[in-house]
DNA sequence: ATCATATTCAACCAAATGGTTGCGTATCGG
DNA sequence: CCGATACGCAACCATTTGGTTGAATATGAT
């Protein structure tokens, strides 16, 4: 089982432009002068993204004749989403607790969290 | 609803001292140099860490005499799972597919995922 | 009042980041 | 072979980031 730096995982999703380039490759593979259609970006500065998002283990670029494929690699993604399920779940089941203490049946007076 | 930037979250999830920071909180609230103790960082940094975590919307301080008392905001949190939990869904469900696809009971010709 | 403690703020610094441009290099299509 | 297309790479630049130190502020203890 391949360990995933969660630094570059996080630090590759931290960027808007990477997400989207996620997001789009959820639809399907594409080359990269196709990603970066949408963006008003330079060619390479797309590669670059694509590097990130490599070099973190969330896409794989693979050379087709002069065009390469990229293509969404679902394990990194799933350390990170592993990473944030612990703390999820353990969130969701502390507040829970917190309502149960609170009173099964009182509806909640409002706000538990004064902002 | 408040919309958590997803930038800010990745980004501050990004760095393995305040993913600490967070995991440290996960047990129960502490104060500033409570949580900078196991880091060989000058409070200040640490300090700086947590006005990241806190512009991100995960975490809270709150004063207490001359202390600052910092707790977990599961709820940003709960955005960044959400977007990973999307793709990762995505991709489980896409995973099953193509090995329904590939065969039901051809056990696998090895690794459906060549690396 | 005085001194210590807890924490932020400001200035500074080195390194990383996101962007550009220009050049090198395969590959496809005549 | 020749030109166009699709990239990657290197150099460069402005901005952000993670760190330090030292001063400022506020609270607690004596």
């Amino acid at each position: 089982m391949v360990e995933y730096d969660l630094n570059q995982v996080f630090q590759a999703l931290s960027y808007p432009t990477r997400r989207a380039i996620i997001d789009r490759l959820a639809k399907g593979e594409a080359t990269v002068s196709h990603l970066s259609r949408p963006f008003s970006l330079a060619l390479a500065a797309v590669s670059k993204h694509l590097g990130v998002l490599e070099r973190a283990g969330l896409v794989t670029r693979e050379a087709r004749g002069r065009e390469r494929v990229c293509r969404i690699n679902p394990a990194a993604l799933e350390d990170a989403w592993g990473w944030l399920s612990f703390h999820e779940r353990f969130w969701t089941d502390r507040l829970d607790a917190l309502e149960a203490q609170v009173g099964p049946k009182s509806g909640g007076s409002g706000s538990e969290e004064p902002q």
